[in-house]
RNA sequence: GGCGCUUUCGUCUAGCGGCUAGGACACAUGCCUCUCACGCAUGGAACACGGGUUCGAUUCCCGUAGGCGCUACCA
């Protein structure tokens, strides 16, 4: 193990969109694979005939593209150790399951669903295993003539995992170390079921990661309990030597309240969950992505990289050429991780300050376009470069409150003003009552025929003639200008703001605010 | 219920026997200022509890309590 090629996996199940914790998982793999100069396959698991869901594998496979996170081999990717779609390697899971049937690791068992679930409801904690088995319908109390003769007939059948009682099975664990589980709290899993001719996950997965020379297993931490029964599989089949190492991920908790985070919280508190939209295509909703809520790729990638991993100095802010330098599995924490959004959104925040406002303008000027406002991205970069630094109010369960602009798309309501004049003015706003008092329509007149006057309507070109008149005048003419040009008390400096909207528009607009409040 | 994992500011976390327990997000205040801000500065805020081990425990061990997960012919 020491010297062999890193090989690690993702491998999802194509039940729905990929769950942002799952994208978790797939970057650190990615890290590690990255960072050992390993391979990291795709491999796609779909031994559930009824939980497939069509268009999950696209999805799951552009959200990667866009995170950046990218794969060797696999499902669309290639591979010598292919099929990489699990339902597509049916013959190779039956002959493993043979051989295990063969060397009496396992057995065939025709209890039906009815039966077991019967069961369950009278026996208190019933469990399948060696305590119940001698009293179930299979193999080792029909006998095999019986058995036989019932396959013959069409009768359907699973094949069960025969677990040894009463051996503490350990798992070394690259993040919590050992753990210790007792064989008998296992039950005999079934691995292969003959209705549909698939394995079970468990099988499934021994089988191909040992035929896909998987050195690292890395997966959430709700496969803690059933590593146990992976390592006795790996031994019945006498794979134990090159048995992969595990490493358990803490899970990603709710912001608020108890339990694993989930598709509710984003809706309830207004924050993604998927990478990127998804349309269900059963109920027809629609779920908002991290994609097209305007976060940046290199934002999420670095937020969930930090959640349950941080390199140990002060350095939050890594790109993912530095994650894969610097990431350590064993260094990941052990508990779970509260999903703080608002951070998420202070991370996009940070990588969208990084980008040139011509790059943000362009993005702007689409989102404008949208809004029926054709501008182009060298004009639209005036108003981000303008705006950028504002805050917005937003809406949450507990009232209004304000954060920093974190989005281009948050820049659209701060920024209707500079393409759309004042229409009219609320008296009763604190900031209009302040600013416009007595006289100061008569001000603004002077301030009106003053810019009349100036040739270079740049910001340079008005504080050369303004400066001197406000200076002269004594008249402090900013807020009122403002209410002018904006109609409240916000916006970016006003001789900026004045330079963008131009002369002519400029005047219009104190024209009508001085008509209007008088 | 059983089994396993886990427990440092509100949140993410640093710490790996001796620290004024550090940083970031969030929050509050001040400065700046033509509005709202940005920025800068400052501040409040944590070792779950009880036993051990030790000269000394946030750190090691054991309990208790909380949290999380698993307990399917789902992954």
């Amino acid at each position: 193990m020491i010297n062999t090629q890193v090989r690690v996996r993702f491998a999802p199940s194509p039940t729905g969109p990929l769950h942002i914790g799952g994208v978790r998982t797939a970057l650190y793999n990615y890290l590690f694979a990255r960072q050992h100069g390993g391979k990291l396959i795709f491999r796609i698991e779909d031994t559930d005939s009824n939980r497939f869901v069509p268009g999950a594998e696209d999805y799951i496979l552009e959200a990667f593209r866009w995170l950046g996170i990218q794969f060797d081999e696999g499902v669309s990717f290639g591979g010598d150790d292919g099929p990489y779609r699990q339902s597509e390697r049916r013959d190779i899971y039956k002959q493993y399951v043979q051989q295990l049937l063969d060397a009496g690791r396992a057995y065939i068992a025709f209890d039906t669903a009815e039966e077991l679930n019967a069961k369950r409801e009278a026996v208190q904690n019933f469990q399948y295993d060696a305590s119940t088995r001698m009293q179930m319908r299979n193999e080792l109390t029909l006998g095999k003539e019986e058995t036989e003769r019932l396959i013959a007939g069409g009768e359907p059948y699973v094949v069960r995992f025969l677990i040894e009682p009463g051996e503490d099975v350990h798992v070394d664990d690259i993040i919590r170390g050992d753990v210790c589980i007792n064989s008998s709290i296992l039950d005999d899993k079934v691995l292969w079921k003959s209705a549909d001719q698939l394995p079970t996950y468990h099988l499934a997965n021994i089988v191909d990661d040992h035929l896909m020379r998987i050195t690292h297993v890395i997966r959430g931490e709700e496969w803690l309990p059933s590593a146990p029964l992976h390592v006795l599989l790996y031994r019945a089949f006498g794979w134990e030597d090159t048995m992969p190492r595990f490493a358990h991920l803490p899970l990603l908790l709710k912001p608020d309240g108890k339990g694993k985070l989930s598709k509710r919280d984003g809706d309830r508190l207004g924050f993604p969950v998927f990478p990127l939209e998804w349309h269900d295509p059963k109920t027809g909703d629609v779920s908002t992505g991290y994609r097209e809520s305007g976060y940046l790729p290199e934002a999420v990638v670095n937020f969930l990289a930090l959640l349950g991993w941080n390199p140990g100095d002060d350095q939050e802010l890594l790109s993912l050429d530095e994650l894969v330098e610097k990431f350590r599995l064993e260094k990941c924490s052990k508990n779970g991780a509260r999903f703080d959004y608002v951070k998420g959104q202070w991370f996009n925040r940070e990588y969208l300050l990084r980008h040139t406002d011509l790059e943000l303008g362009g993005e702007f000027a689409k989102l404008l376009s949208r809004e029926g406002i054709e501008v182009t991205a060298e004009r639209a970069a005036e108003v981000v470069a303008l705006m950028k630094t504002k805050v917005i109010e937003y809406q949450t369960k507990d009232g209004p409150k304000k954060r920093n602009v974190s989005f281009v798309s948050d820049l659209w309501p701060l920024c209707r003003f500079f393409f759309f004049a004042p229409q009219s003015f609320d008296a009763n706003d604190k900031f209009v009552k302040k600013s416009w008092r007595e006289g100061t329509a008569a001000e603004m007149q002077q301030l009106h025929d003053v810019l009349a006057t100036v040739e270079d309507f740049s910001v340079e070109g008005q504080k050369a003639v303004v400066d001197p008149w406000v200076e002269q005048s004594g008249i402090k003419p900013w807020n009122a200008w403002r209410v002018c040009l904006v109609g409240e008390g916000q916006g970016p400096d006003m001789y900026a703001l004045s330079a963008f909207l131009g002369k002519e528009e400029v005047l219009r607009r104190m024209e009508f605010a001085i008509a209007t409040l008088k």
